[in-house]
RNA sequence: GGGCGAUUAGCUCAGUUGGCUAGAGCACUUGGUUUACACCCAAGUUGUCACAGGUUCGAGUCCUGUAUCGCCCACCA
């Protein structure tokens, strides 16, 4: 592999992720196979809808799935990610119909169904795999032969399967029961898709006259639109004031009605009058009380939440909140209204239609959950599945505790038909996997189920099921999900029910919620606000690498994210900075034979620096890890972040060109330890920044043509590397590497201080503060000189001589005193004024610590190793005290 | 009404079983084209850790309460 070529001066990503993913898919890196001598790991991705483009919620979701992915592959498992998208029933099936509106052609009704769904496949041919293409610009490292639709056949199988054996089981039935339904669907939804929204309501105080003419009842309510369905008043049993109207009926204005006055616990004497009308066909509540008192269901609503011909031809076809205002307006003018008041109340709205939903009497398909969820609640208590954060279980517990009848039927065409048949003949209905084979009048159920009546199978239909296929047998159950704690009911919790009950195994070990991403001022992101980003120009603008890496290490756990786009500045510019620091190391000579391993250096020789950087690394490969495996993604950028910026680039590259412009042998050991810190930099950053850690592992040379980073192994802590000498710890030796660093600022800072050009060579003198520093720094000197870019520096026991030289500013270090000398251009009042400051400062500090050091209670209650700081502490203060006050003398 | 979370530098946030003289990035100030990088380097400035109590030798960290903001759940007429 020849790198000769020179790169370029700053990273361009377009170029190089265009290259390496198409690459990548093609060599078939990212399909995984069974294989019984590696462990599995496996994750299925959260499908997206098959209308979806890509937004930001998806790239961090995708993002952390692609980084445990990598992660796990470069760490030896057999890994598999199960990609596929989710065929989003009402979703999907309202996109469609208005591309067929805005198109001008024939809509839905027009079409029927047959035509219809038909126009659906060929809607999800043409734009359906946009999600799927657009997730690969991110560089997810999805199988992509193992890509799934929901409404794949296999998968709709499973469905009909899943249907089947519950209905068997008397856990799904047919009733009538109070539903969400939503007007513009129109179809009904189950409890989880309404939205409760605050809303500036009004509440109608109105009268209901007694029949006998003896006076009226005062009813308060904020739909008076919906009288036209009641069946009966309701107050309290014991309530005195109305306990002798209970039997009795009133005359239901605007209609020729008389309802009934009856007695029920619902009615509250505290709330409102204490009367409260009782609308059965509208009302959850009041469909209860209608149950307990046998009265009528009256529906007064049509599909489309107009009203319908019971409530007269006056209000016959007039929309709700049309019949609304008219009503008010009927009751006023007949002199039954009472007051208006304006209230805040919460109104249940429909998710995709974004208007009130109506709850009504419909004959739907339910799911009892009650069983299903024993296990699922079960398999979260015990901790067989993790929820990361924690907190999230108790949502988990709140809901799977009090867990109602899921509504599964949908008044839609796009889903999966429900595999019921009707006789009309003999009223029997049949379910099974097939039409009835005998002959006779069937009719299949026209519902379909709901989206997540598939979604929730996902784990194991993605993998086949019911077959009993390789791949389920291999990598059910799978490691981690990530996804959003906004389909924690949803989804999550479905899915651990349907693992436990058709598998008979959960359906993944953990669970990491991510965080929701709103914008700078911590909206929501949304279309409509027009606040969201496309992706996709990020990537353009910026990079891929530099999105992903951006978006992890700004995002906190378990948070939102507060994001902009300027904030992928910050991967962008890491990114160029590990593209120039590999670029450096390419001018300085092709690559060398211990990139691996450093063997081609005899480890006893190894620099104070070269054991500095390596422990650095060391710890930060472990950190690494260790944040990985605890789901800690933005802990994990952060080290490598500061590891590569501020270890890598800021010291070590400096202090190791000493021995680069050295040449020779000690040279080429600088090479070989620049090559074995890249390469290991290189594989732990690669499940971050897929993109360029692959490019320069080969512009490098470590890898040739045929190579990946991807088969590469993830660096593991030293100790399991069999390099002793390098791990012999010498806590002192990098103790001095970290002072030295410390003296070096200290110079830079009085070159500042006195306007000097930090280009300019200058000459320094260090006070070292005892024998082993002054000779750990005169072995230093030339990486003194070339880090303080000094033309000399001066190591000496002795003090600075201030009566052949003069006055000097000074600054203190943990390892010695460093001097500027200046020639008499020293300022002796800002010298004066600066250490004064820290003498007060120290004197400050040595009180405090004193203070705490007399105080007996510490020395007997706290640790010993904290007592035993504490009082070198105070001991290294008080010799930085001796230190300033000497200085001072000097300057007097 | 119940539950959860947040409150730390001008902004966005770290701060993992209490040991801090409270950190980072951005922004800001000053200087700098040193043979990797101006998507850069160097040197700086910036804080009653929301408030009030408590526990403790020691509290940003634990406990109680208060305030503000946000999210979730709940059938309220």
């Amino acid at each position: 592999m020849s790198t000769t070529k020179e790169m370029p001066k700053a990273y361009e990503p377009s170029a190089v992720e265009n290259k390496w993913y198409p690459l990548w898919e093609k060599r078939g890196y990212f399909h995984g196979t069974p294989d019984p001598d590696k462990k599995p790991y496996s994750i299925v991705i959260p499908p997206p809808n098959v209308t979806g483009i890509l937004h930001l919620g998806h790239v961090l979701n995708n993002t952390l799935q692609d980084i445990l992915i990598r992660w796990r592959k470069m760490q030896g498992y057999e890994v598999s990610w199960f990609p596929g998208t989710d065929h989003a029933g009402i979703a999907t099936e309202s996109k469609v119909e208005k591309t067929l509106r805005e198109a001008g052609e024939p809509g839905r009704d027009e079409l029927g169904r047959e035509n219809f769904i038909e126009k659906v496949w060929d809607w999800r041919k043409q734009y359906g795999g946009t999600i799927i293409k657009q997730l690969r610009k991110l560089g997810t490292a999805c199988d992509w032969e193992r890509e799934r639709f929901t409404m794949d056949e296999g998968l709709s199988f499973a469905v009909r399967k899943v249907f089947v054996e519950l209905y068997e089981k008397g856990y799904i039935y047919r009733g009538q029961r109070m539903i969400n339904w939503c007007p513009v669907a129109q179809t009904a939804l189950s409890d989880e898709e309404v939205i409760y929204k605050d809303i500036a309501g009004k509440f109608y105080h109105y009268k209901y006259p007694l029949s006998d003419g003896s006076g009226f009842l005062e009813i308060a309510t904020t739909r008076p639109e919906t009288m036209f369905g009641d069946t009966a008043v309701a107050v309290h049993p014991e309530d005195e004031r109305y306990k002798h109207l209970i039997g009795r009926t009133v005359d239901l204005p605007l209609t020729d009605r008389k309802i009934t006055i009856i007695a029920d616990e619902h009615a509250d004497p505290e709330k409102g009058t204490g009367c409260v009308k009782i609308t059965p066909a509208h009302d959850p509540n009041d469909f209860e009380v209608g149950k307990r008192h046998n009265l009528e269901v009256l529906s007064i609503m049509n599909n489309d939440a107009t009203l319908n011909s019971k409530c007269g031809p006056e209000f016959d076809g007039l929309d709700r909140f049309e019949a609304r205002k008219k009503c008010v307006r009927m009751l006023e003018e007949q002199g039954l209204m009472l007051k208006i008041e304006d209230i805040q109340h919460a109104v249940g709205y429909s998710e995709r239609g974004d208007v009130p939903i109506e709850t009504m009497v419909s004959a739907q398909w339910f799911c009892n959950m009650k069983e299903l969820a024993r296990p699922a609640l079960e398999a979260v208590k015990n901790g067989d599945i993790k929820f990361h954060p924690e907190r999230w279980s108790k949502t988990y517990f709140h809901w799977m505790e009090n867990i109602q009848d899921w509504c599964i039927s949908r008044q839609i065409w796009w889903g999966h038909r429900i595999p019921a048949w009707y006789n009309d003949e003999t009223g029997e209905i049949f379910v099974g996997m097939e039409a009835p084979d005998e002959g006779g009048p069937w009719r299949q159920e026209e519902d379909v189920l709901d989206t997540w009546f598939s979604s929730w199978l996902w784990p194991f239909s993605v993998m086949g099921w019911p077959e009993k296929t390789e791949e389920l047998e291999y990598f059910y159950p799978t490691a981690d999900l990530v996804t959003g704690p906004d389909i924690i009911f949803f989804w999550v919790a479905r899915m651990i029910m349907a693992g436990c009950e058709f598998m008979d195994e959960i359906p993944f070990k953990n669970v990491y919620f991510t965080s929701i991403i709103r914008d700078e001022i911590g909206r929501k992101l949304s279309k409509s606000l027009g606040n969201s980003p496309d992706p996709l120009d990020v990537i353009d603008t910026y990079g891929a690498d530099a999105l992903r890496f951006s978006i992890i290490y700004i995002a906190p756990v378990g948070m939102d994210i507060r994001y902009s786009n300027e904030k992928c500045e910050l991967g962008r510019n890491f990114a160029n900075k590990l593209w120039n620091a590999c670029r450096f190391r390419q001018m300085q000579g092709p690559v060398t034979e211990g990139f691996r391993d450093l063997s081609g250096v005899d480890h006893s020789k190894l620099t104070a620096d070269e054991k500095w950087i390596i422990s650095w690394i060391n710890e930060a490969i472990a950190m690494t890890n260790k944040s990985l495996e605890e789901f800690r993604f933005h802990f994990a950028a952060h080290e490598i972040y500061e590891l590569v910026w501020n270890n890598f680039c800021d010291w070590f590259i400096e202090t190791s060109k000493v021995r680069l412009w050295a040449g020779g042998e000690e040279k080429q050991q600088a090479l070989q330890v620049l090559d074995f810190v890249l390469f290991k930099i290189l594989r732990l950053l690669h499940p971050f920044m897929p993109f360029i850690t692959e490019e320069l592992a080969h512009q490098m040379g470590f890898l040739g043509d045929n190579e990946t980073i991807m088969h590469e192994r993830y660096p593991q802590p030293l100790e399991n590397m069999k390099i002793p000498s390098i791990m012999d710890k010498d806590p002192d030796l990098l103790d001095m590497v970290e002072a030295k660093f410390q003296l070096v600022r200290a110079g830079r800072s009085l070159k500042a201080n006195y306007g000097i050009a930090d280009g300019k060579k200058v000459n320094y003198f260090v006070k070292a503060i005892n024998q082993a520093n002054a000779a750990f720094l005169k072995q230093e000197t030339a990486s003194l000189k070339t880090l303080l870019n000094a033309e000399h520096v001066e190591i000496s026991l002795e003090d600075f001589d201030v009566e052949t030289n003069g006055a000097a500013p000074s600054q203190l270090s943990n390892c010695g005193t460093i001097y500027l000398p200046l020639k008499g251009l020293i300022d002796l009042d800002e010298e004066m004024k600066k250490l004064d400051k820290q003498k007060k400062q120290l004197l400050g500090w040595i009180k405090g610590s004193e203070a705490k050091l007399s105080n007996e209670k510490f020395l007997s209650k706290a640790p010993e190793k904290v007592v035993n700081e504490a009082k070198e502490h105070l001991e290294g203060l008080k010799h930085k005290l001796q230190r300033v006050e000497e200085l001072i003398a000097d300057l007097k």
